[in-house]
RNA sequence: GCUGAAGUGGUGGAAUUGGUAGACACGUUGGACUUAAAAUCCAAUGGCCAUUAUGGCCGUGCGGGUUCAAGUCCCGCCUUCAGUACCA
């Protein structure tokens, strides 16, 4: 009997499927275990063998943790709202919920066949009504809550009316807007019930502003910062430009200082938390209020050196900033516009491209320094920026680079406030070196005194005070798009009022086309059933509205991250109870966070920021009983793709040929010409030793022979290459100049190229049909070799791998194997599929250890020594690598196993059986296999994983390596309770010590028992 | 620029607290089996030198240092990848 791997899976998969192996109970006795995947937005080009490399790690991981005795909640389901089915949507007029469903089956397939523990019973997606009802329910939530600073927790917004009605707000201590005036309770009282939501509406922790954001044209929709990379959006590359619109945003800011904190208490890696540490930006410092001469206003800065106020030279707005056009002096009036305007234009893009420029104009009016009262000329530039802090700067040249940039390019004063440093070349930032000088009061202070005491100063003229700055905006929340969830709300005059959570879900409306509408509205404005009666409590007919009932509904959508900021809470109910309740409370209670979740590191700052605001949200109303999402976060490395680069001739000189038309030939009448790896080689190792410096270097050929700067030289590579060139041109052709650019790289669909790097031919024409007129030079065995590079997976490199070829023809097993065998789990690492003939051969040896040609030869003979030695070898290794996540490791010590039992002609249950429990997280499939073979009839995961017992591994004598002067010279095999001075004694009585020292005296033995021994002299 | 991670054979990668560098695989070479191929099995495989077996020298990005002993620790560089960037 062999190993017949797809008939196997295929039998292992049905059953788990039909006997639920893997459904998680929200009642056990035994310890819970919540194991994460991220879950995937199901794209139309399904998987490739990097998507599946974190769902195998964690499912390893489930698998264990169930051998462990843990009750392993282990979901899987789909982000199913998001721009690619709705740009698909565009295009074809298919319903994005048509496209999301066909994708999905694509996706389980492809999942269902590598064999995951998945409990598919607590599926989610993101586009189902019954699960967006409770994204809706949530931001109905955050709607009606306020932040409150006293408590450091957010609260009902009932508590905040209450506060007002009874005592106005100027005691109440919150995150809102700037903008809020105070008002007494009568005040309050006296208030419209308009104007009282108006209010509100600047404490609630998510609400309606309008803002600066990032549009994007193309898409037709507003970006997040973290959708945006190096200025153009992260799906399409298109341009993206500021705008000002009004949009829902959510008032993460409040929650900054928490997310901060909140990092000491997770177990992710320090790149991740410096990542949102970076994102959430915390400076410390003060804001300081300058009076502006002539003016009411004043202008208030940010500034994280306030020991340096007695610098400040000038001040610096941002072109953007409010109070520019109300300070401008005539004279300098259209100067200063203009500069505006130039800057406007320049799109975010350049502005980062070009950080050198210096640029910038004087208003003309004088600000007044706070303790010198002297006039501070005040300047507009564009390295202020305008959504940082307050748009302002208070400029110090001596102390910041690009403050002293400016003020040299501008010619404004720079005064020296340090003691004893040069600032003739640069300003001098460093903090801890700081002597502060010329300043007054701060004289002779270091950076610290003078900042607490410049603070105290500034309190007292009532014109600063301490301030601590994040960089964290508030996250727009409203995307102009159709697949996405519909905001629970309507508008009366205007104002935003949320549908009673009773009436939830609001669904999605149909619409004709998913464009934007003629007059700009996002695409929920060509819904003509799309209008809130507040008496029937329904959606209704747009020609209904009259604004006394019936009202518009909001035309936008939430963005993608609204749906995965709380997924792994539904996972916790099961589907049953999902109606009610996102989660019961028992529910809630039992699972409580996840354990260990794995993901891709690009979801830092999005995502992974969100779900914990969020989460810090729910867990303040008392939603949720954590504050913290996911305990442990590995993040996996990428899979790389291995190109396959065919060399195609090109850019080569020649000299004599014309063709029959009497044209010069200039190489491309040889037209498609490929050459195989030796010969490119053999011209880049020619190149390198002949080449000295000149980059123009070339080959010369030519019919007699092949020269090198005027020398023939021989070689026999480049001699068959000549004529192979010769052949292919036309027969007046005198030289052909050959180097090392002289080679375009091809890429050959990676899947027609063997272990041996061998292309073939036909495959390869056959696919890529551009090249079916080419030519080939070949190896002498006749076969064709590509050079391989090293790129990320993708359609355009020819070099995606798809699982379902490697399940096919190696097994899901295999698949499984090999991902982690690739190497450590965090690193990027290149797929090459040769590799897996290794893992899958282990396979063969690994059934053959149980399986002969007549049958099961497991037997219950007694174990060895030996046996046991490397059965309990292998489980201490086993268990150390999967708690550290060193999957790699952990293949290795099985393949080591098998070789060694296998050597030791191990027949016995007592070994055979553990080893199988050892491999099943790994490779599942065979195992259960094998398990039921030996007589088991319950799933393989449920068995207890075997315990290691040391005594197996005692040994009497060790193998010492013999140093001398630190160099192994040779081992001795010695007991392990000798004392030092015999082992001493023993080394250096041996006939190969006595050859090594050759009569010479050591100086030193070094003897660590049970280590090593080194003999210096 | 800043932050984080990483540089080890032809390739992917191993190497507890400093203690036999290159485990385990891929590939390559040679051999067995076969009409042949595939599959399987056996042997060799870091580089250089030597070869009659024994051997010798060099080797973990580069340059120093600590130590009986350094891939591992310290100092100074270089390179690659990822994130971030006029953040006051």
């Amino acid at each position: 009997m062999s190993y017949h791997f797809n008939a196997i899976e295929a039998k292992w998969q049905k059953y788990w499927a039909e006997h639920q192996t893997f459904k998680a109970e929200n009642n056990s006795d035994k310890p819970k275990y919540y194991v994460l995947d991220m879950f995937p937005y199901p794209s139309g080009a399904g998987l490739h063998v990097g998507h599946p490399l974190g769902y195998i790690a964690s499912d390893i991981y489930a698998r264990y943790k169930r051998h462990k005795g843990f009750n392993v909640l282990h979901p899987q389901g789909y982000d199913s709202f998001g721009l690619p089915a709705e740009q698909y949507a565009i295009q074809t007029g298919q319903h994005p919920a048509i496209t999301t469903e066909t994708n999905i089956k694509t996706y389980r397939r492809q999942l269902d066949q590598i064999g995951f523990s998945f409990d598919w019973s607590r599926e989610v997606r993101t586009s189902n009504p019954e699960y967006y009802k409770w994204t809706q329910w949530i931001f109905v939530q955050l709607f009606e809550s306020w932040y409150n600073v006293d408590i450091d927790k957010a609260e009902s917004i009932e508590r905040l009316i209450f506060r007002f009605s009874s005592e106005g707000n100027t005691n109440v201590n919150a995150v809102c807007d700037e903008d809020v005036s105070s008002f007494t309770a009568e005040q309050w009282n006296a208030y419209s019930s308009e104007e009282k939501q108006n209010i509100l509406l600047k404490y609630r922790l998510t609400y309606l502003a309008d803002t600066e954001v990032n549009w994007c044209p193309a898409l037709g929709t507003v970006l997040a910062n973290d959708e945006i990379v190096n200025g153009v959006s992260e799906r399409g590359g298109h341009p993206v430009i500021r705008k000002k619109m009004t949009q829902w945003s959510m008032r993460i800011s409040a929650y900054a200082e928490r997310l901060l904190q909140g990092l000491e208490t997770i177990d992710w890696t320090d790149s991740l938390k410096e990542s949102q540490r970076n994102w959430i930006g915390k400076s410390v410092g003060a804001s300081v209020t300058f009076n502006v001469n002539g003016h009411d206003e004043v202008i208030e800065v940010f500034t994280t050196r306030p020991d340096t106020i007695f610098g400040v030279s000038f001040m610096t707005l941002a072109p953007e900033h409010e109070l520019v056009s109300k300070l401008t002096t005539d004279a300098q009036r259209s100067e200063v516009e203009a500069y505006i305007e130039a800057t406007a234009k320049r799109s975010e893009r350049d502005r980062m491209a070009d950080v050198k420029t210096i640029s910038g104009v004087f208003t003309g009016a004088f600000a007044e320094h706070p303790f010198t009262k002297e006039p501070i000329p005040i300047w507009i530039g564009d390295y202020v920026l305008a959504g940082y802090g307050t748009g302002a700067v208070m400029s110090v040249p001596c102390g910041d680079q690009r403050d002293y940039d400016f003020a040299k390019h501008f010619k404004i004063p720079i005064p020296n406030i340090f003691d004893n440093v040069d600032i003739s070349e640069a300003a001098f930032d460093d903090k801890s070196k700081t002597i502060i000088a010329n300043s007054d009061f701060l004289d002779g202070m270091n950076y610290k005194k003078a900042t607490k005491r410049a603070i105290y100063e500034l309190e007292q003229l009532g014109q600063g005070e301490g301030k601590t700055n994040y960089r964290l905006r508030d996250a727009v929340f409203s995307r102009q798009r159709y697949w996405g969830e519909p905001f629970p709300a309507y508008y009366v005059n205007d104002k935003p009022q949320m549908i009673a959570t009773e009436h939830l879900p609001l669904m999605l409306p149909e619409v004709e086309k998913y464009l934007p509408t003629e007059e700009g509205e996002p695409p929920l404005g060509r819904a003509d059933v799309w209008a809130w009666d507040r008496l029937k409590a329904e959606v209704v007919s747009n020609d209904l509205i009259d604004n006394v009932n019936v009202f518009p509904l909001e035309l936008n959508t939430m963005p993608g991250w609204a749906g995965s900021s709380w997924y792994f809470f539904r996972y916790m109910e099961e589907a049953a109870n999902r109606d009610a309740v996102f989660a019961t409370e028992e529910a809630l209670k039992y699972w409580e966070n996840v354990d260990l979740y794995i993901g891709g590191s690009e979801h830092a700052t999005g995502h992974l920021l969100y779900s914990r605001f969020w989460v810090k949200f729910m867990y303040d109303r008392g939603f949720v009983g954590v504050d913290e999402p996911f305990k442990k976060l590995i993040n996996q490395g990428m899979i790389l793709g291995t190109s396959a680069i065919a060399n195609r001739i090109s850019n080569f000189g020649t000299m004599g040929g014309r063709d029959e038309r009497g044209i010069d030939n200039v190489g491309e009448n040889i037209g498609n010409t490929f050459i195989s790896k030796s010969y490119v080689d053999e011209i880049r190792k020619v190149s390198q030793e002949y080449k000295s410096g000149n980059p123009l270097f070339r080959i010369t050929l030519k019919r007699n022979g092949v020269f090198i700067g005027g020398n023939q030289i021989e070689n026999e590579k480049l001699e068959v290459l000549s004529e192979f060139l010769f052949a292919k041109t036309t027969p007046n052709t005198g030289q052909i100049w050959i180097g090392t650019d002289s080679f375009e790289k091809i890429r050959a669909n990676v899947n027609f190229v063997n272990s041996a790097d061998e292309l073939d031919i036909v495959k390869f024409v056959e696919y890529q049909k551009e090249f079916n007129e080419s030519t080939f030079l070949h190896e002498d065995d006749g076969s064709f070799v590509v050079d391989r590079e090293v790129e990320k997976m993708s359609k355009r490199w020819f070099n995606v791998v798809n699982p379902d070829d490697i399940c096919e023809q190696y097994g899901a097993d295999s698949l499984r194997l090999y991902e982690m065998f690739l190497g450590p789990l965090e690193q990027a690492k290149p797929w090459n599929t040769a590799g897996i003939t290794g893992v899958h051969g282990f396979l063969k040896k690994l059934w053959k250890l149980f399986v002969a040609d007549d049958g099961l030869k497991v037997d219950d003979s007694e174990a060895t020594k030996d046996n046991l030695k490397t059965l309990h070898k292998t489980i201490k290794k086993v268990e150390e690598d999967i708690e550290n996540f060193s999957f790699n490791t952990s293949v290795s010590t099985f393949m080591i196993a098998v070789n060694e039992l296998t050597a030791q002609k191990c027949s016995s249950k007592s070994i055979l059986e553990p080893l199988l429990i050892l491999i099943s997280p790994y490779a599942p499939h065979i195992a259960e296999e094998l398990w039921h073979q030996l007589g088991h009839d319950t799933s393989i995961s449920t068995a207890a994983f075997p315990v290691f017992e040391a005594k197996h591994l005692v040994e009497s004598s060790k193998n010492y390596p013999i140093s001398f002067n630190g160099k192994m010279r040779f081992t001795l095999e010695l007991p392990l309770d000798m004392s030092k001075e015999e082992i001493e004694k023993t080394v250096m009585a041996h006939e190969k010590t006595i050859e090594q020292m050759q009569g010479r005296t050591p100086k030193k033995v070094i003897v660590v028992p049970g280590k090593i021994v080194n003999i210096v002299g």
